[in-house]
DNA sequence: ACCTGAACACCGTTCAAGT
DNA sequence: ACCTGAACACCGTTCAAGT
């Protein structure tokens, strides 16, 4: 009465569970119950859980290495990627966290990173930057996201107060209010930000003949 | 015939174990056996394992957030901070993963996180924007190093090219060359390496301003 | 006050046996 | 070939009872 089981299916259903139930209510037995299966079933298309992970990781980045508009300066390209990535991971549950926990790459994941690397090289970065660039741009996306999705599912009132107090600063001082405009600030808009300021630190480390339209200083340091 | 069981003690113990095990094995029962204590003795000091954890990376950080030389640039304390905290993570196995995985930041976050704040906002910087740009920045040392401690526990064989294949890379592209390149290299110099290039692009946002002896220019975009 | 012992409600994974 | 049913070796957490 149920349709065969593919593999596909298996990673939207894990997708969705994850959705429902957070990263740490993914569990196989509960994945066999939304896919109407036994739990052991599962094991004739992962062999483990952690390659289900992988596969769903990969799944969440699909489109994030598609084309890129070309008469972008390439520094806005890779802007356009971090956001991409960005959306991503904010578009399941745990997205990101579930994403940092894995570790073999996959196709899309690869195809993303190679984009970047592909933009940065045809700035002038010499190929091993290109990447370790990418990398790093990489991490912190996943980085802030992880944080970004652990802030939203936090008590509501959470009071910043008491940890202020634990890191020595009164309610009074300009940097204790300061972190509370934070908190009240859009999280996306600081992710912007911060992506703003990295990829500026990229501009300038990039090699002096580095064609971009928009820039006509090639000022960088080291 | 044992020492009364005190909260620091279940800490220490619990980071020993995540030593030996990595954090899949950090198990309430094995860190009972490790503390010759009963799992559920355990719960007199911690609610439940989540707590426990979060006490673990708040003792992991402990001494991130001390004295930076003051006669140092600004944006040289943020990288010593920075550097602090990446050698901090990377002193226990799996230790980003388990910081990241946590949620609410403890004293020993909290006064590092200050320390930086501090920083920015003696550069310059209004006091949201401080706190703003240390989150970045954190968030770039975190997810760099899971992604490091994740790297050092692959199978050593590893095939890039299999990967590189499926991103649609053959073996004699010059960007996938890079890539075997930076597989090869110091992954403490790449760290080194994307932290100076995000905290250059932090310098290029301080206000005006800012006064820094090692910086004469101060050129900053949008 | 602190800990034991034992239970409860789960896990991931395996594998003979069915269809 | 694909799946079931049932087991195995674990989990985190709770709680009466001991000392």
């Amino acid at each position: 009465m149920r349709m065969l089981l593919r593999r596909a299916n298996v990673v939207t259903g894990a997708l969705d569970l994850l959705d429902a139930e957070g990263l740490g209510g993914l569990t196989m037995r509960k994945l066999g119950v939304a896919l109407d299966v036994q739990a052991g079933a599962l094991y004739r298309h992962f062999p483990n859980k952690e390659a289900l992970l992988d596969a769903m990781a990969d799944q969440l980045l699909e489109g994030v290495g598609a084309p890129l508009p070309s008469d972008l300066p390439w520094a806005d390209q890779l802007e356009l990627l971090g956001e991409r990535m960005h959306t991503a991971l904010l578009s399941r549950r745990d997205g990101a966290r579930m994403v940092s926990g894995t570790f073999a790459p996959g196709r899309h994941t690869m195809i993303a990173s190679r984009r970047a690397a592909q933009v940065l090289a045809e700035a002038g970065f010499p190929p091993n930057r290109a990447w370790e660039i990418t990398f790093a741009v990489f991490y912190f996306v996943l980085g802030h996201t992880i944080e970004e999705q652990a802030q939203s599912r936090m008590p509501a009132g959470d009071d910043w107060t008491a940890r202020l107090e634990a890191a020595g600063l009164d309610t009074h001082d300009p940097l204790a209010m300061g972190l509370k405009t934070l908190a009240a600030a859009d999280p996306g808009r600081r992710f912007s930000y911060g992506l703003r300021v990295f990829l500026s630190g990229v501009r300038q480390h990039a090699p002096a003949d580095a064609a971009d339209p928009h820039e006509a200083e090639t000022t960088r340091d080291s």
